[in-house]
DNA sequence: GTCCCTTTGTGAACCGGTGCACAAAGTGGG
DNA sequence: CCCACTTTGTGCACCGGTTCACAAAGGGAC
């Protein structure tokens, strides 16, 4: 086989695309437990709920690794997938934040699992600090910076107070940390070349309540006759 | 003022500015606790962190809500998008599954502040049926159809294991209610006009493990010069 | 080796969303 | 009343992403 730099590989997979691969990773452990060798792009692409042209799409980005009139081979698809993740090496993870969020987040198996490992969890409050969960000790955020360092943490978890977040993130960055996962419901600024993912509950039951709304208006046939505002506010 | 249908409200407000309401909304509510009165477009747009156009943009779809020269009322402009969203009634929310995650979820108190309110608490293990939290009952699964109907629930938050989650989201679809934001890590299958959410830590941390990977190696010198994989799995 | 069947990988049309740039609209000062 | 200034609302070009549809590639039967 001819060692063709795909034209693909060499720079930059779509954002999108990179945003599905973790699905398909967890539809193909699914069936590699299974016993499942080999899979379609059409079985595969149900599996991860997308349509099969689009996973065809997103693996070619990654390189040529399908047999045509076959399918992909699961453990070598599950190989390739995770290395372009970077999850063949492991992450330490520090969660900021030691609240009901953060004790949640600290608790649960399921990230732990792939590449990423709890390292650290920090809290501001005398009150938490020092104590023992999931195995680890809550330390003080003033240990922020030598605990980063420490236990080469590269990736943050802020689980802090809308008010506090700002801050930390700054103190974060400023110790080298250049992603955060953000909880804190609060657009953080940030300087170019740092990433932040933030998950915000309130936006997604928001958008749910919109389409909601809709479903429900159309039932009973539009929002009271297109516009038809309380003239309380009378600009 | 004449009364003109504006020609963006009638119909469809895109995915994508529907996503971005959540964010204008909480930024002038924070103006408004500041006490300003109007806003413009500029440093409504940084607050939020978008582009001033994308902004104007995305208010425009729901109508023409601001004075040039001048900029928006705050106030008006809450209340229109919180219209617009739905959040002038109250929501009722269930959350399935009071683990870990579920408890965190039910002590929140950040969403119930807008239109959102807990309603109902369900788990399938006796040993939390009865648990008292956050001033409600938690109430046994088998419950759930009687539930959703008696408290008027039109959210369902599933926090359950994922191996549940499927069944759950089947029977809460089956009581009627169709929007559902999603914590359990699998793609749930639905029926059309059923709108899932979800939230998923795990795909989040991939997606920054693979951007972190990617800025490493650009400090490294690129990833041990292109296809370079183990022979391991030899396919 | 040839033929038929399956399934990949991708060119190309399409679609939704973004951002520029500007005309239109409104304010305030003189 | 007019002019200078501010800021909105939007037409338009552009871009990333999705989907269709099919040629190319491989497998297996005979
Ligand atoms: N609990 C939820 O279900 C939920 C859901 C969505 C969003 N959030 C958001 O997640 C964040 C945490 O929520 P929570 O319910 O766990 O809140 P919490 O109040 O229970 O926990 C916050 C923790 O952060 C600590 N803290 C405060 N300032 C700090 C600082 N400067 N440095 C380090 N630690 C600090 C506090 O001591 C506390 O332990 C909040 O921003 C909240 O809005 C929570
Ligand atoms: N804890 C986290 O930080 C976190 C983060 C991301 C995703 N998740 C996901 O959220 C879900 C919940 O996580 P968790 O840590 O709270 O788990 P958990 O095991 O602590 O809680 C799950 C709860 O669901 C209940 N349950 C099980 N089957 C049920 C059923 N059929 N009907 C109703 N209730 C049922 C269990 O009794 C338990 O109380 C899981 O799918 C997990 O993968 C959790």
């Amino acid at each position: 086989m001819i060692r063709r730099l795909s034209q693909a590989r060499e720079r930059g997979i779509p954002e999108a695309t990179v945003a599905r691969l973790p699905l398909y990773l967890r539809a193909l452990n699914g069936m590699a437990e299974r016993g499942l060798a080999t899979v379609s792009s059409e079985d595969l692409a149900v599996a991860a709920g997308v349509n099969s042209a689009k996973l065809r799409k997103d693996l070619s980005h990654l390189g040529s690794y399908g047999t045509r009139g076959v399918g992909y081979d699961v453990e070598y698809l599950i190989y390739q997938i995770s290395r372009e993740l970077g999850l063949t090496q492991d992450w330490a993870v520090a969660i900021v934040g030691v609240g009901n969020l953060g004790r949640a987040l600290a608790n649960y198996g399921g990230f732990v699992s792939r590449g990423f490992r709890v390292a650290a969890l920090l809290d501001a409050d005398p009150e938490v600090v020092g104590d023992h969960i999931a195995g680890l000790n809550v330390e003080h955020i003033d240990e922020l910076e030598a605990v980063i360092k420490r236990r080469g943490v590269s990736i943050v978890v802020l689980a802090t107070p809308a008010a506090a977040a700002q801050q930390v993130a700054d103190r974060v960055i400023a110790a080298g940390v250049t992603s955060i996962l953000n909880f804190a419901p609060v657009v953080l600024a940030v300087p170019e070349g740092v990433d932040i993912r933030k998950v915000d509950l309130s936006i997604e039951l928001q958008i749910l309540a919109f389409h909601e709304q809709r479903k429900t208006d159309r039932m009973t046939g539009g929002p009271a006759m297109a516009e038809e505002w309380p003239e309380a506010v009378d600009l």
